[in-house]
DNA sequence: GTCTATAGACGGATAGAC
DNA sequence: GTCTATCCGTCTATAGAC
């Protein structure tokens, strides 16, 4: 994975500029130019950009689940690990501020182009999901897992959204206070998140 | 502002292309085609791209600010405009789960290619973020009105981008339902939304 | 004659593909 | 390194209103 070949080191290079730049503005002369080949030796590597976009989304994949099985190591309770997830948006922040999350804003540009990779992107979403959802039956949340799994994946992405929109890292750090908060309470109440409504 | 005049066919027609393509993507042939017009004309118009940007971000405005008034004037009450706000979720859900978003997902898109108009795109979402401190205010929430506006801005950001990645209807009206619950809760509880961190 | 809207052709630049 | 397609932006020409 973190091989020094120049096919790798393409891939690397296109993970990252696809990030600050999105796909579709990124070019095949700005990849060279990072890695340091010319562009006639792209096409020893790749024979077109979507399949560079597929091993990007694949590396990415690769790194979602070396981090998950990071945070699953280090932290020991099902509670400090979906901390280890808030926590990843404060760490994240310049780079969250200036482009956004990586996975939300790829999948956003995707679904526009109505693009091929569409679902492997939304695969990552998909590797959050299962993670958090496994800790959240891990705190005894076994019925209403999933749903809160997404509820939280939902409020990081709004999260990056507006930090990106508002540049307020203020914003970040008070919204992953409220998680954290929510998660304590989450432990004490009981299965309350859907239900009741007033009307 | 509903016009027949070939600029604002023009508005019109890149509003809604930029929005189910992306700005970047969507090219002058494009609006043409649909406008019905030659490319040449175009320039009689507009000088340039980044012009039309700029009026369809005035358009968007115009058509936001319609929409708050319009929740101002048939919902009675503080809560049920708050209501309004998170039922356009659905009412939209079809558009969010294709292309997410039209603010959440320009303003990322602007950002990432570092266009001068990622600021006039972000005073859309402060039209929405304005109008829902008001609301909160008229709700007795002087102190943290603004927290709590951006918060729902937030959650609705996540919602949208999720429901574009995994396309699941069921999802947005579960959250929207949760939205509608964390409202009703706020009404009776004091202040409660920063504070407080069990650790 | 002047002004405006429209059309179409041209050129420079760039991107992707080979 | 080259080839082709596309796109942005400019230029010129035409037609009609006033």
């Amino acid at each position: 994975m973190a091989s020094d070949s120049t096919r790798d080191l393409i891939v690397r290079a296109a993970d990252e500029l696809f990030y600050q730049r999105g796909f579709e503005k990124t070019s095949f002369a700005d990849i060279a130019e990072v890695v340091g080949i010319s562009r006639g030796n792209f096409y020893h590597h790749f024979k077109a950009k979507d399949d560079i976009l597929s091993e990007v989304i694949t590396l990415r994949a690769c790194k979602t689940k070396e981090m998950l099985d990071m945070w699953t190591r280090n932290a020991k309770t099902p509670a400090d690990r979906l901390r280890c997830f808030a926590q990843m948006l404060i760490e994240n922040r310049k780079n969250i501020q200036r482009y956004g999350c990586p996975v939300g804003t790829l999948c956003s540009e995707l679904a526009k182009l109505d693009h091929p990779s569409q679902g492997g992107a939304g695969m990552i979403f998909g590797q959050f999901r299962s993670w958090l959802r496994e800790q959240f039956e891990a705190l005894g949340r076994g019925v209403d897992a999933d749903s809160l799994s997404m509820h939280l994946l939902a409020r990081s992405q709004g999260i990056a959204a507006l930090a990106t929109a508002f540049h307020d890292e203020t914003f970040i750090r008070r919204e992953v206070e409220l998680i954290d908060t929510w998660l304590d309470d989450l432990k004490q109440a009981p299965i309350k998140s859907r239900s009741r409504r007033a009307s």
